[in-house]
DNA sequence: CATGAATGAGAGTTCATTCAT
DNA sequence: CATGAATGAACTCTCATTCAT
């Protein structure tokens, strides 16, 4: 019946929102958006359906809801495990750590962000939009502090380090999925831990930037 | 009214098809799987929805045959792109290019591929699964490849690579969406070309590669 | 607008389940199973269509529960008619007339049992044929116990048996349509009783089993 | 793909009409007339369907045609079975076999007069009425020549009789069924033969209406 | 006349949403 | 606030029917 343990009654408002938050993100990772019904939510949440609407409103505003907590959960998350003095690649590197556990202790969450909401269109995808916007503003600091740590030659192009930043994130992005097990095509072996996940992309990408800062370049001319 | 300029009668079967089939891309693009209505898709096509379904059968069909032409003509891409005998670095360039540069003028195909087919479920996910199972494949084959030009001392583990070939093509796609003004915050000045794209991103990666493979690696402790 | 008097709203769902069956009755007889929309049969009920879903859930389940219904009344008003402990031909009697006055008061009912159930195929003609069979059953137990009343000399074959309790059943059926004004070319003066039905029908078949069994038959040779 | 052997063309229209007629009873009786698409019965008889609006108009029209037709050759068979000059029972005898071997070898035309062309209401209901009226007159002269014979007594009413046709005429309807294994409960034995369902039927419903004539009548409180 | 393209009208079904009790 | 009754609007899909070639 209900997504806790207990079908207790009169419990306060938030406690209560909570509850629905909680069933309409596994229906809506389970179902997506459109195919999971206020029905379904409303049970899974162990409510009756005009609660619901008394609480949110609408569909449209439950999901809204859902995307600003999970997305500022994730936010948090990395947020708070991020190492605000230590140098450039040990913040990334907690960085990528905390996103990695937060996304595989969270993985429906994670889901509806990353799969629901970036694919309904104009309300949603803005809304998530600008967490990403947030965390690759964050990535794009760390690799402009790398490069000053570097002390490199020239100072990259905004342009470039935009483009960075999105590979970065594209590939933390991807290797969350892969890591859930959503990847397509099983991880060989039990499924990897946040560290070694954070770790595999780590080496890949610091590397790729420090030499990127040294100032070498693949050209194709072999 | 129709996606074209005239709204013509009589067309022979397959050029209607193909109509039929660039509103639904169009379409799926825009407002997802579940949210495209077939009316929709049919007044964008300029016919009746009969019509539609008169060759196209069901929506489930239809967007079965939007995701196999968008995937094939994706693969075939790349695939005509890369220089099958050039060294491992060239191969891979040349590849990314093709991929850029086909995702570049075909927006909404890659939109419906990479955020509507993966999301919908069963049928459609395993669909485009199998295309992207085939470019995670060529990737790996390339950084193997590399490894063994490199000629470097230690063989990497499976498991390693996989997650290094995941992260390559998350970050292909990231950097996809983004060149495309999908990313969420505009790229600075105008959009990049293909080749740029796929300079940004070989530079970043071949270089991570490389440092990998000497067995170079980032350490916390550091 | 609504087959009652009132448009009363609010109403329990028992009641209104059984409002939604008249209505369907009503419908399947006047239209068949094909022609009848959901949309008349809730209008005629007085309820919204999606009313109509909630509680029957689908157009197929409708008619089977208006075919259980209609049976199962049917059924029992024979069972309650027939007298058990009575001699073979009483209860034959006792039982026409119960079918004949049940036929008589609820005519849209036997139209949809005898009419449209039986031409739909599959899962609605079987229903009916259960039905059918425990009368054709009962008509047989009363032939049999005739025979033995009668001390008739030879046993009867039962596939005599089965064509005369078939032929029997198609008299009554038929008398029903007949009674009911649906026979094709109206009945001469004012429309029989259940009771003149009966006689009818029992005048013609006791005499004719009397005689069968005590072996007189007719021969084409005569 | 035809109904027939050869796919020939240029036939004169007289000849594909048949064929055409021929289709539809084959669709009409397998899946009524609702169901049944002419798209389907295009395809059977083998020819396109712009054909089938040219010759015969509509689906009404069609199924109306088909109705005369099959309705007018079982009247035509019973009609060619009798023997006009013979006695009542002569008559009726030779009347039932011809009916019997008519609904055998003719089972989908039998199934669409009696199973559809009476359940889809007005139209269609009122044209096989008119030939079902034919066969019970005819029954009914019988059963009045029959009094005569027997020099009874009394009169019998007009009333009466009608009943005793209409029973007669649903017996014989039923045992159609029955025969062709279409009555609900398979038939012991092989099926049988036209003549001996004609058998069972007249030994029944002659010994009957034989008793009754002689003014025998059963009574309730027998 | 065969072929194949094309459609208006409607059927069954579902769902977000509301309101009386 | 829980319950259960109720619906407007939409969506997928089908079919009889027509017309140009």
């Amino acid at each position: 019946m209900g997504v806790g343990a207990v079908k207790s009654k009169r419990m306060p408002r938030a406690v209560r929102e909570q509850q629905m938050l909680d069933a309409a993100v596994l229906t809506f990772a389970r179902r997506g958006y459109r195919a999971a019904s206020m029905d379904e939510i409303a049970e899974v949440a162990g409510v009756s359906k005009p609660l619901v609407y008394l609480y949110l409103n609408s569909k449209e505003e439950l999901f809204s809801a859902v995307i600003r907590r999970e997305s500022a959960a994730l936010a948090e998350a990395v947020r708070a495990a991020v190492e605000p003095d230590a140098p450039a690649d040990r913040q990334l590197w907690s960085g990528l750590k905390g996103f990695f556990a937060h996304t595989a202790e969270h993985p429906d969450g994670w889901a509806v962000l990353h799969q629901q909401a970036r694919t309904q269109g104009e309300p949603f995808a803005v809304e998530v939009a600008a967490m990403r916007a947030e965390i690759v503003e964050f990535v794009t600091a760390m690799i402009g502090a790398a490069a000053q740590e570097a002390g490199c030659g020239r100072e990259p192009a905004a342009r470039e380090v935009s483009g960075l930043a999105h590979a970065l994130v594209g590939a933390a992005e991807s290797l969350a999925d892969w890591a859930n097990g959503r990847g397509g095509g099983a991880v060989p072996g039990e499924r990897p831990s946040a560290k070694e996940t954070a770790a595999t992309l780590m080496n890949f990408a610091w590397a790729g930037l420090g030499r990127l800062m040294d100032g070498e370049r693949w050209s194709p001319g072999g």
